[in-house]
DNA sequence: ATGTCAATTGACACAGTGTCAAGTAAATCA
DNA sequence: TGATTTACTTGACACTGTGTCAATTGACAT
């Protein structure tokens, strides 16, 4: 039973995905993806409520996919605060172009819609997970900056990190990876580690 | 000639303006400005080639009325870099809460419409320049932190500083505008000027 | 053979933008 | 005064993309 219809299912994932990325996020219509799945455009709404239930459906297939949770996770296990907090701008500063079309297009989508809003979260989420961890393992090393509360901490944290942020940087400013991790770290660790 | 149609454009444009603060920049259709400022929708179509290009104009519309570029301008007149930077921060920070439906409107057309993308720019590049000034006056004190080059410091300066991280920390976060301003003075400081 | 299930096909409703043509009403000019 | 111009109105309509619906096909299972 649920063989034939996961592989359906999956190809309509996968085509998404591919056009997302494709078109950075732009332009995809329905009846593209259906067109490239293979399937026909009323296939998908066999599976997916509606064009933002299936974004968000194959935001958490390619998260699963890539395993951005363990990437970020993984970091953690790093043996100072400092390093971690450097090795993990490093991983979400190489995860974001893998990702780009599709969380540009549920980061539009958000401001419509519910669903998409909830995704979105979900995803970031995970981003903020990461950075409560750094930020009370510093706390814990006694390493964090005295003005800083932990809630106000992770918070600028966060939002230093974040995908707009990247986005900025890398595609309005024309930044590099490279140079976009190695600013970052300089400025996180100015921001937060004592000195 | 012109006073007529000044008046009718104007009543547009302040119906633009309002409906866009009032609902956030969402579900404004021309068909509400038209009700809102008294004319019929095909009126608007009169003065505004398309709902972008609506959008454009209010937007230099409101930045004429609320004067962006003095009150940033104004900012470089502070006798230190350090103050100009904490001036800077607080223009912008008590700024964009005016403008934010708008703003938010804009930033969401620029993803599709090249018109709403340079208007977009346009209204950004004047938050650059601001950024620029501050820089250029850091390296003039030589305190600029000595790893930066002018215009990665800019790049960051003005991403850190940028509209959708006002937002992630206001709107997603709840900080208040004081929040924000004290926290990203602390950032900034710490990241660009020498100790 | 019969029922069921996934998928197809084509038609359609709906919302919102933008277009068009005909008409009105007031100001301008002769 | 009457003719023209200008700004605006009115209502109809085309277009795009999403989502719905009903009738149909083909395969597989019992």
């Amino acid at each position: 039973m649920s063989s034939k219809e996961k592989n359906t299912r999956t190809k309509i994932l996968e085509a998404t995905w591919q056009l997302m990325v494709e078109r950075r996020g732009m332009g995809v219509r329905m009846g593209d993806i259906a067109k490239l799945a293979g399937v026909s455009r009323q296939a998908i709404y066999l599976h997916f409520d509606t064009r933002t239930d299936l974004m968000s459906a194959t935001a958490i297939h390619v998260d699963v996919v890539l395993g951005l949770d363990e990437r970020l996770s993984a970091v953690l296990d790093a043996p100072t605060a400092q390093q971690a907090l450097k090795a993990y701008v490093d991983v979400w500063g190489n995860y974001v172009p893998e990702i780009y079309g599709l969380a540009k297009a549920l980061l539009i989508a958000r401001e419509t819609d519910e669903a998409a809003a909830v995704a979105w979260d979900e995803r970031m989420a995970c981003l903020r997970d990461g950075c409560v961890g750094i930020i009370a393992e510093l706390i814990r090393e006694d390493r964090l900056a005295p003005e800083w509360s932990e809630s106000e901490a992770v918070d600028m944290f966060w939002t230093t990190l974040s995908f707009q942020t990247w986005e900025q940087l890398t595609v309005g400013c024309g930044w590099s990876i490279a140079q976009y991790t190695r600013w970052m770290e300089i400025v996180l660790i100015r921001a937060f580690v004592k000195a």
